[in-house]
DNA sequence: TTGATCTCTCCAGCCCACTAGAGAGTCAAG
DNA sequence: CTTGACTCTCTAGTGGGCTGGAGAGATCAA
């Protein structure tokens, strides 16, 4: 068989990305990624972009999107142009909750420092009706 | 029956905390969360510090900390004192995890910005061998 | 005492994101 | 033309984190 110039087979993604194949053909089942087509066998034939996307993917995973979020997000992408208003709507939303979570990961940042430290995180024995970590940290 | 002054029963705590019982049950379960006992009739009692830890692990959870994960934070709280080698070695890895997660995050927000100015994200016809987003940002 | 309203345990099921395995077809090299 | 590596689809199972329901007991107000 011969791949064209810039197409890869699933295999070769695999192992070049480090995704196993399974995953790839699930991501691709969902939408996530696109094939540029078919070998005659009917062998998913992908162009060199696929690592991007990948790429992108996983990192927006480990910061907590789902996999139906972050296929919003490369649709959008792939539009090429501005977003429609609800999409631009749910965008400044995620903007706004990224933000807090970059907040919350310094908060616990420190957290673990005092952890480290051999300090408490948590009042021991505290009276707090309302939660006091949020305020004292 | 009289509850005593500072406790709680698993209703009024999964009222103000806005935790589904179950979920509460659950936390106890897997050792997130101690009652202070039990009522005659076996109802747990929980202290009124409860809201910190439960507090405490909804952050945790949202910045992708694994309930397992959080428990040993607690365990290490709980403790009360200097943690031994093995979980300060765990603790500075996750550290380093959250800063790095931080900064992806920042990568993130900067990525939707993008796309909320209707620019792309991914390179569209991209040779790169590498995948370029992570430098490109 | 008798309801209404908790709460208990136990077991089953759901959703998400995979992951394993079976059985069959495809491809390049020799 | 065969061999061996690769790929296909399909179905089913896993693990984490809940969530629902059944059936039974506990608590409390009237």
């Amino acid at each position: 068989m011969v791949v064209q110039e810039e197409t890869k087979l699933i295999g070769s993604v695999a192992k070049e990305s480090g995704i196993p194949i399974k995953t790839i053909r699930y991501y691709e089942e969902l939408g996530l990624l696109k094939t540029m087509g078919r070998t005659e066998g009917g062998f998913r034939l992908f162009s060199a972009d696929v690592f991007a996307r990948l790429n992108f993917i996983k990192r927006a995973q480990k910061l907590g999107l789902s996999l139906l979020e972050i296929r919003e997000f490369l649709e959008i992408h792939d539009q090429g142009d501005l977003p429609c208003d609800r999409v631009q709507e749910s965008l400044r939303n995620k903007l706004i909750e990224v933000d807090r979570q970059i907040q919350e990961l310094q908060i616990l940042r420190r957290e673990l420092g005092r952890l480290l430290a051999g300090e408490a995180i948590l009042p021991q024995n505290s009276a707090a009706t309302i939660c006091p970590i949020i305020e004292q940290v």
